[in-house]
DNA sequence: TTTTAAAATGAATGATTGTTCATTTAATTT
DNA sequence: AAATTAAATGAACAATCATTCATTTTAAAA
């Protein structure tokens, strides 16, 4: 079910992990070719090359030149899954939280831009059953979100809107970082863009009672 | 410059734009299958079955498969720059003519999701050329929209943002749907994500003269 | 009708490239 | 050291397809 036939995970010895190491190195090279030069156009030889190996050897550790495609854009997501909870554990405030998720997010996403690029141009062309498996994990990071919202809601801070509706709106916007500065390039900074869109979403969602209580903050 | 030597346009007699249709065959057929197989997927003799001809005869109208890309992606933009002035035509208030703008904007991409995806999935691999006459496409609509909402500050009714950031914001919105609809599936109909969306910009924007102003057209 | 030109065909070409596998190299074990 | 297993190589294979072009069909002109 999982990936190669022939390479089985932990042979012998102590921790041995190096298999996976290994196999981390193809995607790592594949990765960054499939975001610079696409996917169809970057060829097996060159993953090879660039991971310092010989094109018969990735074969070992992957079935396809899809699964490669599949991991690239499951190692990105998984930075996304590890990212965004790590920044809204340190607050308590549930607008402070719901800022964090935003922040992060978008900063996760201006990290590596062209990676992010790849699940959007790329899902596609995968397998269905692959397919699946992104769509889950995007779902799940789109709950911390909606958790943030939701817990604004419950405490008087937002207003009553559809919690998955905003939830979409905040995920397509730090996407949008991505989408646009590959399309238009750069009009601003990430911090700019962040600010600018927090205000944008603040002002959109806060109760009197929510603003009352951001400007403690702000002040601070 | 244009596109193919061996056939020249406006042959004989009068009209005699039968080339230019011909030659849309092609194209729309090629959008078809590009939206919903990929570029890559897609092979031109597929596409000349699909238009009921055969394999060569594309090439008496088209240099390139790529050049089947740019004009299906050319297509898609040029609607986007045909419908969305038209709707905003129709009104004279500023805030009306923003309002009516972005939903005629989300209604054409809802309208084709799969074609606009063509220009994310796709504008990278085309030839820089090629690329930068997308690139004008956009920025001519997206001028549509920064025009609107400069009118709705000079008038007052909006605070004074950054034009170009808002702008941007309304066009991934727009797209976002198209976004959406593929990556997550339906959560809500059209009609709703509209309403919604619109809702949450007005709030953010609006100063409270323009928030007065606005309620005269919801009690109408 | 005869001639000439345009439109259309589709089999053949040529180049590309993912994948395999017989073979070599390196590491482990006995 | 010898034997055995794992890791790695890279040339060869097979399939795919965009593109071409010699040929046929259709239309227009003389």
């Amino acid at each position: 079910m999982s990936s190669s036939q022939t390479v089985k995970r932990g042979t012998s010895s102590a921790g041995g992990n190096s298999v996976l190491h290994r196999r981390r190195k193809f995607v790592t090279a594949a990765t960054e070719l499939f975001s610079n030069n696409g996917f169809h156009e970057t060829t097996v030889k060159e993953i090879a090359e660039k991971a310092g190996a010989s094109p018969g050897l990735i074969y070992n550790y992957v079935r396809d030149k899809e699964e490669l495609l599949l991991l690239a854009i499951m190692e990105v997501l998984e930075s996304y899954k590890k990212e965004i909870p790590r920044a809204v554990r340190d607050n308590n405030d549930p607008i402070l939280r719901f800022s964090a998720a935003l922040t992060a997010y978008i900063k996760v996403v201006a990290d590596k831009p062209k990676a992010t690029l790849l699940a959007y141009r790329y899902t596609a062309i995968l397998p269905s059953e692959m397919r699946n498996k992104i769509k889950e994990m995007e779902v799940e990071t789109n709950q911390i979100i909606s958790d943030c919202i939701a817990a604004c809601i419950t405490a008087g801070y937002f207003r009553k809107i559809n919690v998955e509706f905003i939830s979409y709106r905040v995920v397509l916007l730090a996407h949008g970082w991505a989408l646009k500065s590959w399309r238009l390039g750069k009009l601003h900074g990430v911090e700019e863009y962040i600010d600018g869109n927090l205000d944008l979403f603040l002002t959109a969602l806060f109760t009197s009672k929510g603003r009352h209580h951001y400007r403690k903050f702000c002040k601070a």
